[in-house]
DNA sequence: AGCACAGTAAACACGA
DNA sequence: ATCGTGTTTACTGTGC
């Protein structure tokens, strides 16, 4: 693997997010490979992962099956992977994905069929099951709910992309913004004022004609113009990144889904079935974001100036379907790495280790702890948004 | 200071 | 006439 990585020295690294145990396989080119099996068997003492205090097979030098699946590309974009080489951890900056794929991936969006009201939550969530003393952490709710850290125009795309059509009406937009920030619930009626003014004055919305014997109803649909969508993201992501909110948007989808993944021990195998990664691919209630978030420079350009001189036929909006049968590649899926993240010392670490690493079963505990945290910390996420 | 950007308020037009 | 929608202008605040 050519890689222009450096040497780092071998200290935790948190993430910006609760993140959670899943592999990156080095599964080919397609998200669409399931079940792949990868035989690991990872030393703990280079990755300074403590023992786990309960052993359920102590003596057995076991290694492990594990089902994988591909990597979220997002995750490549808030902190930059180490892999192991030796003794000595390196950065993976050259296998991050570009920009482009990780910015035109909206998984996160769309891993949870109801976003939850932004509410923030600590960066990384302490776990009883690690550290039984402590007390369980609470989210920290507001009195009262905060003004999101997003911007109108992070809002409307939010929302948009959260239909299923990819187009919302204006109404449908306020609607989408109050259930997901009760913020706004409450807030005087200027917003509208500024989400309708944000519409029409910002280049990465369009109007689309209405086929006026499919609606009832005023106005018109309003979509995310491709060409804008980058960069939509990439506000959306620093916003997000500066403010350290949660976010249960941007969290990560695996931890969202983690907790429904199935771990069961035979023997000394311990096989995690990827069937959820399926799911999470492939769910039939966002069936738009999760695999049909092509590279920009797949979409067609936006078929308007970008000045608003047109609007959008309900025509021209087909071209996601048609893309949609591209998948998104794996950053990692070629490299022969597989990534590695586990929760130690109050932190999640983000490892990325060769693919042939042999995992013993000590270390699949600590991978099993790790799902039953994500069960915890998806508790929060629910608690934290107040059953929305 | 100048600029860009976001947010807010308001006025106005249009159509259901 | 009322209300929702869409556009436009103006002003203010903030950050670089």
């Amino acid at each position: 693997m050519e890689s222009d990585s450096h040497t780092l020295p071998l200290l935790p690294m948190s993430l910006p997010y609760p993140a959670t145990l899943y592999h990156c396989l080095p599964l080919s080119s397609s998200l669409l490979q399931t079940s792949s099996t990868v035989h690991v068997s990872l030393p703990l003492s280079p990755l300074s992962i403590p023992p786990s205090p309960t052993s359920l097979c102590p003596t057995a030098p076991a290694s492990v099956h594990l089902k994988t699946q591909p990597l979220s590309p997002l995750l490549h974009t808030l902190s930059p992977p180490l892999f192991l080489d030796g003794q000595n951890l390196h950065c993976l900056n050259s296998l991050t994905t570009s920009d482009e794929d990780d910015l035109t991936c909206l998984n996160w969006l769309h891993q949870r069929g109801n976003l939850l009201p932004l509410q923030p939550l600590p960066k990384t969530t302490p776990l009883p099951q690690l550290e039984p003393q402590d007390p369980i952490p609470t989210p920290h709710l507001p009195p009262s709910p905060s003004k999101p850290p997003y911007s109108f125009s992070s809002l409307i795309f939010m929302a948009i992309e959260d239909s299923p059509d990819k187009r919302l009406p204006v109404k449908g937009i306020y609607e989408w913004i109050v259930n997901s920030f009760p913020y706004y619930r409450a807030a005087p009626g200027g917003w509208r004022n500024s989400v309708r003014h944000n519409l029409s004055l910002s280049k990465s919305f369009r109007r689309i004609h209405r086929d006026k014997s499919q609606f009832v109803g005023k106005g018109s649909l309003w979509c995310v113009c491709p060409e804008y969508r980058h960069a939509l993201l990439e506000v959306l992501r620093k916003a997000h990144y500066y403010h350290g909110t949660n976010s249960n948007l941007l969290n990560n989808p695996v931890l969202l889904e983690g907790a429904d993944y199935e771990v069961s021990m035979v023997c000394d195998t311990v096989e995690i079935s990827d069937s959820h990664c399926q799911t999470l691919l492939s769910s039939p209630s966002t069936p738009a974001l999760t695999l049909d978030n092509p590279p920009l420079s797949s979409y067609p350009l936006c078929p308007l100036t970008p000045d608003h001189e047109e609007m959008v036929n309900m025509e021209a909006m087909e071209y996601e379907e048609e893309v949609g049968e591209e998948m998104e590649k794996d950053p990692l899926s070629d490299s022969g790495y597989i990534e590695l993240h586990y929760y130690q010392y109050h932190q999640y670490q983000y490892l990325v280790l060769p693919g042939d690493t042999e995992l013993d079963l000590e270390t699949v505990q600590i991978l099993q702890l790790d799902a039953e945290a994500q069960e915890a910390a998806g508790s929060l996420l629910d608690l934290a948004g107040g059953g929305h």
